[in-house]
DNA sequence: TTAATAGTGTCTATCAGACACTATACT
DNA sequence: AGTATAGTGTCTGATAGACACTATTAA
């Protein structure tokens, strides 16, 4: 018993707590989530995870999206945020959730742990996911919509240089709605820090053709927001 | 040692994992907090918290609600949200923060465990919370700050009826700025859902008198928005 | 050439914010 | 009376959303 108790602070700590990662991209027009095997359920998937050992809670973050979807902290545009904590669950273990937005081409899910991007349709439908995960991947749906508003995080989703439309597109897909092109763009440009042209646009040797190309501003924040419209889906 | 694997699943949980609860509350045109002695610190302070063990997050909150101030959570009007998860910390403990909004009359600090409402100012200043707590403090503010926006949750810092000037103090007590009665009055009125008029106002005995008393209508979300002014402090 | 999309211009309803004014309460 | 606050009316500038039109690209 008193092994135990002692155990209690030193050991424990690791095993119950869990960092899950909710890593959302866009691609071919829909949402996509990142999962990986469930080795416990046959047939099953999960999202990626990690125990909390004696790192902070955003590192473990990080740590999962690294070995789960090839993505390293430092590369590219990235948005990562904790989300909420849930628990304890069924088996004692208190779950800190996080969400991610990676653009489609730097997501490469790991062979190793048996990654894979579903559709989030897909998924919700067929019910891969365990209930508690499925609830972290609507809140983690939730928090990006409701993000999209006020942040820059929409530009984490596409590849730069980016055209209007392409970022339009994310805003639409995330969204489950279609915006009127002409005011978006407007409403793009008319917010400061949000995009910036992109002169790098090869010199006078080519001749540009198609869409104005930009790259991501320097704000974080959005003044006047992006608001979604009132008729949005859930 | 297999003692000690065993205990890290089923005992070892809730010592490592604590709810704390940052309470907020207005009274006399400032923002007040919720404190109670600190056992291991002589002199210092400490949000209000309780060990997980088996119950869930939400309701280890509410326990900690009820323990420290006196509010049950069935009474009244109260506001409660998980605000984010932080550490581990510098003992291992992984700490589950959470705010809680109450009005100032319901909340009665309890005796037993020392409590005592601060001004928020003066307890930054003074530094009588340690840095873990004084940084979910700031958390919480601004938590709050931005859900004034777009949420209902202002009226429950006020108590039944009320008059939109009270209302408007909270606002101007939260955000630390000075709003336009006439245009903060046509606001929330214009917000269906927001108040409702307070019919119940003492029949035709007792002449009314003084500003026009309201209740919290049934919404949970404003639209529109009531933004805060551009050049209102962090 | 036709269809689809990118981009510009402009109009209108709505809302935030400011100001002026009246009514009521407290001293 | 005089001051402070509650409440109404109204104006102006900014923004969201809609529509019309031109330019460019791909079949």
């Amino acid at each position: 018993l008193v092994v135990a108790k002692e155990a209690a602070v030193t050991v424990a700590t690791p095993v119950a707590v869990t960092v899950d990662v909710a890593v959302l991209t866009v691609r071919q027009g829909r949402l996509g989530v990142l999962a990986e095997r469930d080795g416990t359920t046959a047939g099953g998937w999960r999202l990626p995870y990690e125990s909390v050992r004696e790192r902070d809670l955003d590192a473990v973050a990080a740590s999962v999206l690294e070995s789960a979807g090839g993505v390293a902290e430092a590369r590219d545009a990235l948005f990562v945020e904790q989300l909420r904590t849930y628990g304890p669950m069924d088996d004692g273990r208190i779950s800190v959730a996080y969400v991610a937005l990676v653009a489609e081409s730097t997501l490469t899910p790991s062979s190793v742990s048996s990654g894979r991007v579903f559709a989030l349709d897909d998924l919700h439908e067929t019910g891969v996911l365990d209930e508690a995960d499925a609830r972290v991947l609507d809140d983690a749906v939730e928090r990006v919509r409701a993000k999209l508003e006020y942040t820059t995080i929409a530009t984490t989703l596409v590849v730069e240089p980016f055209t209007i439309p392409e970022l339009r597109r994310v805003y639409e897909t995330v969204w489950s709605v279609t915006l009127h092109p002409a005011n978006f763009r407007r409403k793009v440009l008319a917010t400061p820090g949000f995009v910036v042209a992109d002169d790098d646009d090869q010199g006078a040797t080519t001749v540009r053709r198609g869409p104005d190309l930009f790259r991501r501003g320097t704000a974080a924040l959005l003044h006047p927001a992006m608001l979604r419209p009132v008729d949005a889906e859930s």
